[in-house]
DNA sequence: ACCATATTCTCATTTAACAAGAATACTTGA
DNA sequence: TCAAGTATTCTTGTTAAATGAGAATATGGT
């Protein structure tokens, strides 16, 4: 199982003040969920007073939330737009619908997942098989040059961002196995697109993702959906059926998305 | 300086960038879950170019999310925060398991809520009655001046954080019932917070609730525990033994959070 | 009361944010 | 294929805000 995490998933550089605000919330991970004011002001290489202006930003909007002595934690609105998201996100609202009627067809899990930037993780799971324990965690994030999830995302991206994708991350792209030269990595990403669907094991290995993508509209790729059965079980043909199926399901919530765009 | 300019009227503080970045997460509500630039720039009263900037930075950092057609909804960062504070927040590291300690003495519903701004929500809830069907879904908002979870949070705020919303939300304030006038509302808080607890049933009116303030540090409250039961079975000594109960987990919890602070 | 630490404030300086409109995509439909 | 309409980004001079340093003011512990 499972360790699919690279050292660094944040994007490039910040410039503006408010990403640099926003850039305060990546501070807090699993391994590091509180920090002070000074560890703060240290790791950003900005003044005590820039970072109180900063907090004063973020505890106002509840993002953060004060511990004592200094020390800060994420906050409660997060929890509130979480809960916003579940009511009334359109994926959310129109693909759980779609994952329920195909439930004992695909006789496994399926993940509804999403990206941004260089994260991709899996935002909703249906399951039918509980033997199948996918590492995909709700919220979980996985690099987007790896897992099924994220190669149908990739091969779907404007070729103008997959090429920054490729100058900026490189080393990245050729540990994953996507080639070392950037027409061998566009030719790869070209081939999955046309087929439709990704197929991989890259994260558990004893299982098979099936992944067909989710636009938002024409063009806009906005996440994937990914059924997964053990890998031991699935023949070929199982294979087949399980792509066509992925397609037609996510084309159908691509489809109900574009309309509810407007 | 006493003349008729409306300055002192302006009860809003000046609003840094950052603060009108985050703002722009609070247009995204259930009624109104996707916004295109152009509502944006009409509603936030500023030009195409500074939305395009701001909506730069969100989506950058996956607040926001595209939907075509100049549509825009909120994020998958959302839920990628979500699970970052379900694994790692101090608060919900430590308050659940003092929460399933004294399920069967409850026997009713807890409820962890915490507050920012005007807001107050449950952020956990343990059930042991499942006859009790409270408003308080996670992340769903109430006004800070309803519900016992809200009530033993203003009792507990700084007399000066007080004394603000006092004078910008004596409207909310007095339709509340917290008192027309300064001396009115100090002293009712004044008195929840002698007693430790506060009781209600405003919002739900067929269930009891009995709050217990949370604090982050010494005199820093950062949320509260209710205790939920059908208010036609609470007798007067089960009020008392709840109270008793509520004040002692929360104090746990507040004590295991000083500690965690460090 | 004291000291140590956390937070806010003041002010001169630097820097970014801003609006307006031009320029460039990108779509769609003929 | 081209043309028209819309979405987004890019320019510019100007304005307003962000910044760091250090002083000032809480705040908490002993």
């Amino acid at each position: 199982m499972a360790d699919g995490e690279p050292s660094d998933l944040s994007v490039a550089d910040p410039v503006s003040t408010s990403s640099r605000v926003l850039g305060v919330l990546d501070l807090f991970t699993e391994a590091e969920p509180v920090w002070t004011t000074e560890r703060m002001a240290e790791r950003l290489a900005a003044s005590r007073a820039t970072i109180y202006r900063y907090l004063q930003a973020l505890m106002a909007s509840g993002f953060l939330s004060q511990l004592g002595g200094g020390a800060y934690a994420l906050g409660p609105r997060i929890i509130e737009l979480d809960r916003q998201m579940r009511v009334a996100d359109p994926v959310l609202r129109v693909a759980p619908g779609v994952m329920a009627a195909q439930r004992d067809q695909v006789a496994g899990t399926q993940l509804l997942c999403r990206y941004y930037g260089l994260r991709v993780f899996s935002i909703f799971e249906e399951r039918s098989d509980p033997r199948i324990r996918t590492s995909f965690d709700r919220g979980r994030p996985f690099s987007l040059f790896r897992s099924s999830a994220s190669r149908i995302i990739l091969a779907n991206l404007p070729s103008k961002h997959l090429r920054r994708l490729f100058l900026q991350h490189a080393g990245d792209i050729a540990a994953a196995g996507l080639g070392t030269r950037w027409p061998e990595f566009r030719d790869l990403l070209k081939a999955v697109r046309k087929r439709g669907v990704a197929v991989a094991s890259d994260i558990d290995t004893e299982l098979i993702g099936i992944a067909a993508p989710i636009f938002a509209a024409p063009e806009i790729i906005t996440g994937s959906l990914v059924l997964v059965r053990i890998r031991s079980e699935v023949t070929d043909r199982d294979t087949e059926f399980l792509s066509a199926l992925a397609l037609d399901s996510a084309r159908q919530i691509s489809a109900r998305l574009e309309d509810a765009g407007l």
